[in-house]
DNA sequence: AATGGCAGCAACCGCCTACAA
DNA sequence: CTTGTAGGCGGTTGCTGCCAT
């Protein structure tokens, strides 16, 4: 359909930008913001395409950006969220705070890979080259749960991905960046959320784990083996949605997603039918217009980017920060690695994080970034 | 000092999706 | 519904600087 029109345009300067190019750029922003790439560098008078703008702009200039060495923890992050979430990396850049979807990839590629690599771990699926994770008899139904927690959780970070990028569209008081002026506005785009805030969307994707936990047989957590393989999705448990949503605590961030390509993601996927996903959209559909019946403030929203065989919908309000159904549970992949491991027998059933402390996942975890982090000096790998 | 190899990274390119006309 | 445009994303390229020979 259409070609990248940008670089074919003759005329146009490619290559590394100059320092009075740059200027050009930051101060045009500065002043008016970007406004449209596309009819940018003809106002702000550079000889360059507007996507080259754009990006020069996104991973360079932008005054919100961190640049330097990555420290351990962004290391770590980077890692582990690449095992989750592949080779996202704008959704990757989302979980690290002023670093560039461009450059943590480079950073993947010239460092975390090649690094990987030597320690004999498989950079693309995170096991070891010999696949003795996945392949003894012994591991191999931990390593089929930690699979099957790997795709919910990496569903489930995407999804945040998304909304903390549509909360930074949406904020309706962008952070004021050094730049200052007008600019905020319009460059308030990923990275640039005021740090301390926490987006609410993330409260939404708890509550949505919470609605989630609340779906299966709370009772009997034999049930909850793996999404993909013993989903117990029970008529009473989607009865529970109005009780959580509505009854409970009226003003409850109440969120609900499903996504087919998630659910439906290996080869026990119709244990999880399209059926009774929409039977339980339908559902809290109405648990949705019942809660916002009952509390005015409330806001519907549909969410519109969502790939078209997913379905999404949240129910949003403001008083979330208390919201009791928060604390039912704290990561869904904490479910998934409960049923292989045998719970601490000490636990009440209130707090699933505390009754699964040291799960199959913070082992896989620790380990592996345990020997990221191993002394270059001390290990024969570096 | 010259040069060849390599690593790091900025920038380019092509594809994709969302959206408006 | 179709088409065109803008912007986003991920893979790749190529420039630059460093280091070994």
């Amino acid at each position: 359909m259409v070609k990248s029109q940008c670089f074919e345009k003759v005329g146009l300067k490619k290559g590394p930008w100059t320092p009075e190019e740059d200027q050009k750029l930051l101060d045009y922003i500065e002043e008016h913001g970007h406004g449209s790439w596309r009819a940018l560098p003809a106002k702000a008078g550079l000889q360059r395409c507007g996507k080259s703008c754009r990006l020069r702009w996104t991973n360079y200039l932008r005054p919100d950006i961190k640049r330097g060495k990555f420290n351990l923890q962004e290391e770590q992050s980077i890692i582990r969220l690449h095992a989750l979430l592949g080779n996202r990396w704008s959704a990757i850049a989302t979980h690290l705070p002023k670093r560039t979807d461009n450059e943590i990839k480079n950073y993947w590629n010239t460092h975390l890979k090649k690094r990987l690599d030597k320690m004999g771990i498989d950079p693309v699926t995170h096991k070891p080259k010999a696949d003795s994770f996945g392949s003894g008899s012994g591991h191999s139904k931990g390593a089929a749960s930690l699979s099957h927690m790997a795709q919910w959780e990496s569903a489930r970070l995407e999804a945040e991905a998304r909304l903390v990028r549509e909360s930074k569209l949406t904020v309706p008081n962008p952070p004021k960046n050094v730049l200052g002026s007008a600019v905020s506005a319009q460059v308030s785009n990923k990275g640039s959320a005021a740090p301390t805030a926490r987006p609410q969307c993330l409260d939404v994707l708890k509550a949505w784990q919470g609605v989630v936990f609340s779906m299966f047989s709370v009772g009997s957590r034999d049930s909850l083996e793996s999404p993909t393989s013993t989903l117990n999705f029970s008529e009473n448990a989607l009865a529970m949605i109005p009780l959580i949503g509505v009854q409970k605590n009226p003003t409850t961030t109440l969120a609900f997603a499903t996504n087919n390509a998630t659910l439906n993601r290996g080869a026990t996927a119709s244990e999880f039918d399209r059926g009774n996903q929409l039977e339980c959209f339908e559902k809290l559909k109405e648990t949705a217009q019942v809660t916002r019946n009952l509390d005015s403030s409330m806001a519907i929203h549909d969410i519109s980017p969502y790939a078209s065989d997913h379905n999404a919908w949240f129910v949003d309000s403001s008083a979330n920060e208390n919201a009791p159904m928060g604390n039912i549970i704290d990561g869904f992949s904490e479910i998934l690695v409960c049923n292989s491991l045998d719970p601490n027998p000490t636990c009440s059933g209130e707090n699933i994080n505390d009754c699964y402390a040291g799960s199959l996942e913070d082992n896989y975890w620790n380990s592996l970034l345990n020997l990221v982090d191993a002394s270059p000096t001390g290990s024969s790998v570096f």
